[in-house]
DNA sequence: TAGGCCATCTGGTCCT
DNA sequence: AGGACCAGATGGCCTA
């Protein structure tokens, strides 16, 4: 893979990137640079294991419980916190291997997971694309095009299905949902506001052109 | 102070 | 029976 497709990659997969809560997702993209997300800068939560939910069982219970039962309970408590544990160890993983963005702010689960899915989607797009014309599109280097109307342009391919943009087929409220979310166009440092279009089946940006390029 | 994100507890369900 | 998985509830921390 060469550098070209390589950035291609990068620009579209960070076209947009979710900055949420906080202007402390700054939209950078080093070219071809990788930075791995430190994740020791995460703030950890410090909690005691069970310590500040004691108070609440016995209040909320109200009951002694028989200790077998505590017992199976304490047990099923560990074993569902390691389970967590394993969980958000594997997205760590995720994260690890995601390109990262320059600073130490780390993704949250739920843009770790779309962030994937867009990695995921623009490297199976460009290999296709670099497949059929041995070379990467256009759209994904210099262009200037809105980001329906890529997504409309590649509607028929079956990678593009899964395309959080284009996705008109999953149902799911949590993703794509009616709620306007605030995204930035990290070449422009402009925040953009996107409505899931429910007539087109497309998110639909406010901002009428989304850039591509450097 | 409200809202977002998170860890943890909990009870239900399914599977081995 | 016990473990894995799941979703709802709860409360702490942090930021705007």
């Amino acid at each position: 893979m060469n550098d070209g497709i390589a950035e291609g990659i990068l620009l579209f997969c960070f076209g947009r990137v979710r900055i949420g809560r906080e202007n402390t997702y700054h939209q950078f993209v080093s070219k071809w640079k990788f930075t791995v997300v430190n994740i020791s800068n995460y703030r950890k939560k410090l909690t005691h294991h069970g310590e500040k939910y004691k108070t609440r069982m016995k209040s909320k219970t109200g009951l002694k419980l028989p200790r077998q039962r505590v017992n199976r309970r304490t047990k099923a408590n560990n074993r569902e916190r390691h389970r967590m544990h394993r969980l958000n160890s594997a997205l760590d993983v995720l994260r690890s291997i995601l390109p990262a963005l320059p600073d130490d702010a780390q993704l949250t689960k739920i843009e770790t997971l779309r962030l994937a899915h867009n990695y995921i989607w623009a490297l199976t797009e460009t290999l296709r694309m670099a497949d059929h014309f041995g070379e990467i599109p256009d759209y994904l280097l210099h262009h200037h095009l809105p980001v329906s109307q890529v997504c409309m342009e590649h509607m028929g391919s079956p990678t593009s299905a899964s395309s959080p943009e284009c996705d008109s087929t999953s149902t799911s409220s949590t993703w794509h949902g009616n709620s306007a979310d605030t995204w930035v166009d990290f070449n422009h440092r402009e925040h953009n506001k996107q409505y899931w279009d429910e007539s087109n089946g497309f998110y639909q940006e406010e901002s009428s052109v989304f850039s591509f390029g450097f």
